[in-house]
DNA sequence: CGGGTCGTTGACTGACTTCAACATAAGTGG
DNA sequence: CCACTTATGTTGAAGTCAGTCAACGACCCG
């Protein structure tokens, strides 16, 4: 990790400036989260907490793509969350990480103490009320992986976690067809198993299948083309529309 | 459900005053709560919500137990949540259901229309903050289960939902010896299957077997006896100790 | 070239599911 | 009081989906 003086992008031109937890902020309050504010830098594989450690601060991703995870003593891991741009890492209330959290791309990170950041939150209805909101849309986002870790099959649980990730990352294809959506997986084999209760060998045969049907392409290990949103929703189970236009 | 002018019980004297979102509350700000809110009773096995119907009041749990559930169009269910007294229902922000709540006993609520309570919210840091740290929690006790869900087997899944119900709603034994803690347990065996992703056929026979291996002890289909909980939470994986003394 | 990481595929195994029969208890109406 | 129904729970036998173990391929970097 690198705290970098060289980073002084104000709060105004952030790239997550209107869906992080400072999105409610009026110019008076941000000009008091840019008082308390730095930034810091991880490299892919970097670890940013460990669970059981004292952590001091709190903060957003700005760029990257970070995972939390929990472990147990004989070493089985489970991924409980997914941490992408504007995401809030950390908990106000509480001195010690419960989560591992890694990088796993390079991360770029807006932190602030923990004490000074709990002591705004008390002052500042528009970063505690925003803050209430994203805790439960992340509520709502692990009772739906509930669904798909317990009920779902391996097949459709790597359709759910495409769809996901298609939804909050993915980018409209500008030459092929206008449906098609595609994106840079930004998780290994290993952590999508860790992501969907499964092995990595699960997680490899079913990408194969997925690929072999039709339903997803692959160019390379990494990127991802989806040529119909809509089949890839039905692979997951998740019937409901709502989806991105396809 | 039933409204019911008969309860007028003052918040002060509320069984759950010290735990739930009003827990931070001084006599002021109780007094505007006391002003909305209104009791509603539902009888053992009545819907509290449906998913996707519209919702115009939250509020808390004072007694009983509901379940929290979502389910796929081809009938698989997952339970997502276990509300207890004190526990939050519906989110503020949102005027239609995402879940099935449903009520597995006599239940009785301490009800807000929505509007006035999300008014209230934003006037009153005291349940504001409160209501943040219950989410933050229900967003920890998610994640613990989705580690249950992905990497548990099903004695662990078993041991595991014991573990929880002990700890929230067990009572140290007074006749026995005084380590032990017994509960009733709130559930069916369907209903803890919906909560662990496994069939109901799994749930009997794995609590079969921790009854004959010594693990538990059932007298009569719901009334469980804990002789060792430490032994219990080895059982469950959890081998961090924290629990209650035994 | 060798070593490392990451990914794929095959053969076999096993934990949990599925299907089915049966047990127990409570409620209803004759 | 008893036959009948319904809800709930237990247990057995057979089937299957995903895990385990293992070999191999592609790529990168020193």
């Amino acid at each position: 990790m690198q705290t970098s003086p060289a980073i002084t992008t104000k709060c105004v031109d952030c790239a997550i400036r209107h869906r992080a937890v400072c999105s409610r902020c009026g110019g008076d309050e941000l000009a008091r989260l840019e008082e308390i504010k730095y930034y810091r830098r991880y490299n892919s594989g970097e670890t940013i907490t460990i669970a059981g450690e004292t952590m001091d601060f709190v903060g957003s991703i700005i760029s990257g793509v970070a995972t939390l995870t929990q472990t147990m003593e004989d070493g089985r891991t489970q991924m409980v969350g997914l941490l992408l741009p504007s995401d809030f890492v950390g908990r106000p209330g509480r001195s010690s990480a419960v989560y591992d959290v890694v990088a796993v791309s390079d991360v770029v990170m807006c932190c602030f103490r923990r004490i000074p950041f709990e002591n705004l939150l008390g002052a500042t209805p528009a970063v505690a009320g925003r803050l209430l909101e994203m805790t439960l849309d992340e509520l709502d986002s692990a009772r739906e992986w509930m669904l798909v870790l317990g009920r779902k099959t391996a097949r459709e649980k790597i359709a759910s976690l495409l769809v996901i990730i298609a939804r909050r990352a993915g980018s409209p294809c500008t030459e092929s067809s206008p449906g098609n959506i595609w994106f840079n997986l930004p998780l290994t084999r290993d952590a999508m198993s860790d992501y969907l209760g499964l092995t990595l060998e699960t997680v490899s045969r079913q990408m194969s299948a997925l690929r072999r049907d039709g339903v997803i392409r692959l160019e390379g290990n990494r990127h991802v083309v989806i040529p119909d949103m809509r089949r890839l929703m039905e692979e997951a189970g998740d019937d409901a529309d709502g989806g991105l236009p396809g």
